[in-house]
DNA sequence: TGTACATCAGTGAACGCGCGTTCACTGATGTAC
DNA sequence: TGTACATCAGTGAACGCGCGTTCACTGATGTAC
C-alpha cells in the first residue's frame, strides 16, 4: 500500500481482480489487456511486468474462478445436515449438482470464462470440484446406495448432466422458462440420477427425499 | 453456372459452404468475412450483396449445421430395427444420444459454431433434434417403459446429459481418455438414464439391452 | 545517518495486424421495344 | 433480330477500430557501504 502513484504496488492482483469483475458483469465479450489496464488506471502495457502474455493472465483468472466454484460446492455440500447415512449421501450429491448450477447461473460470465481456458478445465478435471464429486459418489457406494458397478464412470455422468444443464440454461436454450420452471427442471435432472443410482442396488426412494432439507 | 468470372453466380451458397468447410477444419477461431471471401476468390466486400452483415451470414451457417445434426439424429434413430416395442423405444433414445455426441465429436468445429449463435440454439430448442427427442420420450411412455410423472422435464435432462458430455469431451476435460474409454463413458451416461426410466415404472432391464443392435 | 547505484515497475510512442463496413465505381445480364 | 438501358453483382480503395506486443525510456525503491 505505497502512496506513490507511479508504482501501483499490487498490479498483478489488481489485474486479476479487474478481469474477474469485468467478466462478472458482461459475459462473452473477451477481456483485453488494454481494457483491464484502463480500468485500473495504468498504462496499457504495464501488465507485461507481471504476465508474459495475455493468455498467462487469463489462465490465472480462470484458476481463480475455479477456486471460487470449488468453494461454493464445498460450502453447499457441507451444509447438508441429515444424519441418516444413505439420505445424507444422496442429498450431498444433489447439493453438489445444485451448487454447480447455481454458480453457473448466478455468475454466467465467470462460469464461461473458467471453461474458456483449456488449462483450467483440465485442472478442474483433476482436482477441486471434480474430486468433491468423486468423494460423494464414493460415499454413496460406502453406504450401500450406489452399486460398485454403477459407480464406474459416474463422475462423467453427473458432471455431464449439470454442466450441460448449465450451458443450455446460460445459452438460452432453456429460454422461456421462468426461474421456478428452471429450478424444477434441475430437480428433475437430479432426481433422474438419484433414481437410477437407487435402482443400481434396489434401494427404495421417495419423491421428496432430495428436498433441500426435509 | 455462368462462365463469367466477374459474376460468381452463386455467391450466397458459396459463402455458406466456405464457412461450413472452414469451421469443419479448425474449431474455435471465428471465421471472418474477409477470409471466406479470400477462399472463394472474391473481393472482401462482395458478401454484402447477399448478407446485411457478418452476423446474418453466421446465423444462416448455424442453421445449416443444425439441419445436418438433425439429419444425423434421424438417420441413427431410424436405424434401430428392434421389433419389441419397449426395447425399441429404449434403443431409440440411446440412438438419439449417441448420434448427438457422435456429431459433436466428429465435427467439433461445426458443433461449437452451431451453439455459438443464440438464434440457432433457440431454433433447435423449438424444433429439429429437440422434437425428435420429445417424440422418442413419448414413445417410451406409450409403451409403458417411462412413467408419465418421470416424463415431465425429461427432454431437458436427456439433452443436458448428452450436451454436457459433448462439451466436456470437446473442451478436453475428458482428456486422457482413449476413444474406447470415452465410448464406455457415454454408454454409462445412457445406461444411467435408461435405468432411471425403467425404475420409474418398475420395468426390468438387463445390462446389455442398449447395445447397438443385439 | 547519508549517499551511490542497481533494480524494479511503471510510461508513451510505435508497429503491424485483421477486422467490419461504406463508398463510388464498373462489368455483365436480361428485358422492352 | 438488334439495340437502349435499367438492374444486378461484382470491384478497389479507404476509414476507423481495438488489439497484442515491443522498444527505449524514466521515476521510485531499497540495499551496500
Amino acid at each position: 500500500m505505497t502512496s506513490s502513484s507511479y508504482h501501483h504496488g499490487n498490479l498483478r492482483e489488481a489485474l486479476v481482480d479487474a478481469a474477474v469483475a469485468a467478466a462478472r458483469v458482461r459475459q462473452g465479450d473477451d477481456l483485453s489487456l488494454r481494457e483491464l489496464a484502463r480500468r485500473i488506471g495504468v498504462s496499457h502495457n504495464a501488465a507485461y511486468r507481471h504476465f508474459g502474455s495475455r493468455d498467462e493472465l487469463m489462465t490465472e483468472v480462470a484458476g481463480r474462478v475455479m477456486s471460487e466454484l470449488s468453494e461454493t460446492i464445498t460450502r453447499r455440500c457441507d451444509a447438508v445436515r441429515t444424519t441418516d447415512p444413505v439420505l445424507r449421501a444422496r442429498r450431498r450429491l444433489a447439493a453438489v449438482g445444485r451448487a454447480y448450477v447455481e454458480f453457473a447461473l448466478t455468475e454466467p460470465g465467470l462460469f464461461s470464462l473458467a471453461f474458456s481456458s483449456l488449462t483450467s478445465v483440465i485442472d478442474m478435471a483433476l482436482s477441486g470440484p471434480y474430486q468433491m464429486l468423486a468423494d460423494v459418489l464414493d460415499e454413496q457406494v460406502a453406504v450401500g446406495f450406489l452399486s460398485p458397478e454403477a459407480r464406474v464412470g459416474a463422475e462423467v455422468t453427473c458432471w455431464s448432466a449439470v454442466h450441460g444443464f448449465s450451458v443450455l440454461a446460460i445459452d438460452g436454450a432453456s429460454r422461456g422458462m421462468t426461474e421456478a420452471e428452471r429450478d424444477a427442471a434441475l430437480e428433475t435432472v437430479l432426481a433422474t440420477i438419484d433414481r437410477s443410482y437407487a435402482a443400481s442396488t434396489g434401494a427404495a426412494v421417495a419423491a421428496a427425499d432430495l428436498a433441500e432439507e426435509g
